[in-house]
DNA sequence: GGCCAGGGGATTA
DNA sequence: TAATCCCATGGC
């Protein structure tokens, strides 16, 4: 990249953000196409939209966010949204760490988590790829898709983007096609669910998105999708139709339960959970997940 | 309700 | 080289 690109780069500032880190918020398991630079910012795609993410923090605990490829309109229309920035984390975590000393270690490690507003056709093809997988082959799995199948947005510094298919290109597709994808047995979900969304409408998918739409309306609705079981489901409604009591259940969290909690079965952390996070059960669960396996790493 | 195949790749034994 | 583990589901 020449220097004169770089001055003529659109930007947008934000100052005083609290409660942000761009590694807790793109590497704390809820999405898989953002990438980090050796600088510490993040580059990747959005609502059809290129960005490159990074975040300065100053002395009294805030900092200042800067979108690079984004201009004030994008901002305000998309991604203000997008990463969540009008909640207000810190009533959040006051109430999660109330009476929870594992919590208030969770929140301190992860303390800069943000849950994005992603789409709801982006959760369901992510996470039915996600079912018995790691996180590094299916972000592999979701860049193959969407660069042999999915629609071209345009180069950024020297990278071409693309976003995933359609549902419609995705249902005319067979399972021999996503061979080159390797998501192994995910594929003919994958399709299923494709098909599945052009039969009902589009429409029908993202108005489980809307706030009229119960989480257990939403739940019911996505786990007649073929690949979406219980643990899938609660991730799409997490994190692509903003219900938020959700928590899914994986190995990781059945990991904290036990270990740091004591609980075992599956009634009891439901009931734990209900009574000791509700109704921020998903923000709890992203700051236990990236807390776990930071803790695991080390 | 419990068991097990489904794919593939990284890590561990 | 073999076994194990992955942000599970579906079918029996």
């Amino acid at each position: 990249m020449t220097a004169g690109s770089d001055m003529t780069e659109r930007k947008i500032r934000i100052e005083q953000v609290r409660d942000f880190h761009p590694d807790h918020i793109f590497d704390c398991g809820q999405c898989f196409r953002w990438s980090r630079e050796g600088d510490g910012s993040y580059t990747g795609i959005a609502g059809g939209k290129i960005a490159n993410i990074s975040f300065l923090p100053e002395k009294d605990g805030s900092g200042r966010l800067t979108l690079y490829n984004v201009t004030e309109e994008e901002y305000h229309s998309f991604w203000r949204t997008y990463l969540d920035l009008d909640r207000d984390y810190g009533k959040i975590k006051k109430r999660l760490m109330q009476n929870d000393e594992v919590m208030r270690q969770a929140v301190a490690y992860g303390h800069g988590i943000r849950l994005l507003q992603q789409e709801p056709w982006e959760a369901l093809l992510c996470f039915i790829l996600s079912q018995n997988n790691n996180i590094p082959r299916i972000r592999k799995c979701i860049e193959s898709l969407c660069q042999n199948f999915g629609v071209y947005r345009g180069m950024y510094r020297g990278k071409a983007y693309y976003d995933y298919p359609s549902p419609e290109t995705l249902a005319s597709l067979s399972v021999e096609d996503l061979d080159p994808c390797r998501m192994g047995y995910r594929a003919k979900y994958l399709i299923g669910s494709a098909k599945k969304v052009v039969s009902d409408g589009i429409e029908a998918l993202q108005a489980m998105a809307e706030e009229q739409a119960s989480a257990e309306e939403a739940f019911d609705y996505i786990r007649g999708f073929p690949g979406v079981g219980p643990k899938v489901a609660n991730c799409i409604l997490l994190f692509g139709m903003g219900k938020y009591e959700s928590f899914p259940v994986d190995v990781w969290i059945r990991k904290v339960m036990e270990q740091l909690y004591g609980l075992k079965h599956p009634k009891e952390i439901s009931a734990f959970v209900q009574k000791q996070f509700h109704p921020y059960g998903g923000f709890a669960q992203q700051y236990l997940f990236y807390y776990i396996r930071g803790v695991e790493q080390l």
